[in-house]
DNA sequence: TTGTAGGCGTTATCAT
DNA sequence: ATGATAACGCCTACAA
């Protein structure tokens, strides 16, 4: 019978195991041990694998390997925006970890709510693909687990009851702009959340606007009310224009912005009306974005890319079976900038 | 001869096309067919196939199909810094295009200059990943081309001899700016560029600097040096305090930074020295970042997102044999704010 | 139009 | 410590 040969080899072709074995005179076996650096290897026998991999220049095929060893050595980000200041951030500090434990990351958008319940249900979008997932900004819901048959997942920037989630403490941030808000005598403060269709679901609206509610009870603060800014500049933008382009007697003195993106467009807002941003009016952001401290705002910081690194390092560690039933909580601070000051007096 | 088996079945396994052929009474390669649309499959048969296929929630083990095709359906992206806002809408635009085609974006870093040099010699770290690359600032050189054997590479930034390259005019970017300063009177101008052991290598620094020559030649102009600013904000930030903490009479009256973000860390610089952005010193950046709108930055606008769809899309072309030989020039516009106004006047 | 069966390159089991 | 070899799950050339 002919050998059955698929496509003409039209190039020099990519190096095989078996081209090393030969080369090394060993078999294929003894090739994957040494390159995986396994024990139980004759350290002469493993130089001399090394050195003919080295002069075919071969590297394992990772689909290959991944079919034979049913991992996949890669690790899922799923969030509902990819292009946000935050989740690229998160990003970054997941490839910190990744990258040197030799895990690919694979990134998706999830961007309806229609794709979102399919997450809760299973991740079909990253079957067999990935050996974790990291979830942000999903709101799957405090009792979620992953699907059995599903690989393990992180959850970021909500608590589960039993497991694998980690965040900030989001009370303590709407808490702590409170705290610096009504410390400056503002009296009169609105709020620039998110949209008012992820507020519903969102722990993380919910916790901050509740933190604030803490920091300003008792103290004759009026919440002007909850404005949709969408997470996105344009939003806080709008949302501001609207608010500040009001009677300075129905105005806020302040303005909250839930993130940093949200609070550049507010102070773009305020610059085209010609409020003095840290006098006329104070504004707080959410994030310490990477150009907040270039335009001086208040903001309250949150390690994102710790974060990242952080829901890496679970990953990896749910991946080797270690499950660790905890929600962590990463530490935030309050950094004030010039964007925020003592309230206007009329 | 007993079966083999690995690991007990542990857990309900996923279902593989063996199992959808037997429930849908058809054969594997019959399976195979109907799940990917291919034509000569008999409607009926099709149909039966895709219920069976949904009844055991079947989907396809990519790493099964990448190792029988030779097809990775991933196309991997090589940049020096993953965290800018430049590569994170680059990837966002690649992402467009890659998505609805059924491929995955595989991210990797580059950040030494040693492992540069590898991509130019051969992308032993994509090598069997992926079906095609796309470098963004990697400077392989004019006349590169991937080595035998290696995925085709779709280069951004700059322009081969022979092929598949993409970018914008950079002279023409130093141009726009150069032009729009000198139209407003100034007449000593400061360029804060990239780190200077980017700028030997790097074609966008070199035809951006040599765009505003251009436009100043014969009117009076003044460089006063080039400064590093490491395309960070707080390069920008250091470049700026360093030049404009000068007295006023060895001070530009502009500055003309190579990105948007260096940009803000020279606009905070103008803040703290309390000099009058627009006024006593006019700021120009480079790329139109998101929050550029929202600080009022006047810039040179390049269609990141576009620039990756485009890249995109002639990788996808690559992989399916079209090698289209050409560089594509993607516009841009100079967008006028506040940030950059008439020259103080002594 | 459909079925049969070999092969993709690696890992893991078993035997030595 | 090393070697032989059966999976892994799919795709595709070829036969029918």
């Amino acid at each position: 019978m002919t050998r059955q040969t698929r496509t003409p080899p039209s190039g020099p072709q990519h190096a095989t195991i078996a081209d090393v074995a030969k080369l090394a005179k060993v078999s294929k076996a003894t090739v994957s041990r040494a390159m995986r650096d396994f024990p139980h290897v004759r350290p002469e026998l493993r130089e001399r694998v090394l050195q003919a991999a080295r002069q075919l220049n071969y590297v394992a095929d990772p689909n290959a390997s991944r079919l034979a060893s049913g991992k996949t050595r890669t690790v899922g980000l799923i969030a509902t925006q990819l292009t946000t200041w935050y989740v690229s951030q998160l990003s970054a500090g997941i490839e910190d970890v990744l990258h040197p434990a030799g895990n690919d990351l694979l990134v998706s958008a999830l961007s309806t709510p229609k794709r979102r319940q399919e997450v809760r249900d299973g991740q079909t979008q990253f079957r067999q693909r990935v050996d974790a997932a990291i979830l942000v900004d999903v709101f799957v819901g405090k009792g979620w687990a992953p699907p059995p048959g599903d690989p393990p997942a992180i959850v970021i920037g909500e608590r589960l009851n039993s497991g694998q989630s980690l965040g900030i403490d989001d009370v303590l941030g709407g808490f702590l702009a409170g705290q610096h808000l009504v410390a400056h005598g503002h009296r009169k403060i609105t709020l620039i959340a998110g949209s008012s269709v992820t507020a519903r679901f969102s722990p993380v609206v919910r916790y901050r606007a509740e933190g604030l509610q803490r920091a300003i009870s008792g103290k004759g603060v009026e919440i002007l009310g909850e404005v949709d800014g969408a997470f996105t500049i344009e939003g806080g933008y709008h949302a501001a224009m609207e608010i500040l382009s009001r009677h300075p007697r129905q105005r806020p003195t302040a303005v909250f912005c839930f993130s940093d993106e949200m609070a550049f467009g507010a102070l773009q807002a305020c610059r085209e009306l010609g409020l003095g941003v840290g006098s006329d009016i104070s504004v707080v952001g959410f994030d310490d974005h990477s150009v907040a401290e270039a335009v001086g705002l208040t903001t309250i910081r949150q390690p994102v890319r710790l974060l990242g690194q952080r829901a890496a390092e679970r990953a990896l560690g749910a991946i080797s079976g270690t499950t660790d039933h905890v929600h962590q909580v990463l530490p935030i601070e309050l950094v004030e900038r010039s964007s925020s000051g003592p309230a206007h007096r009329r």
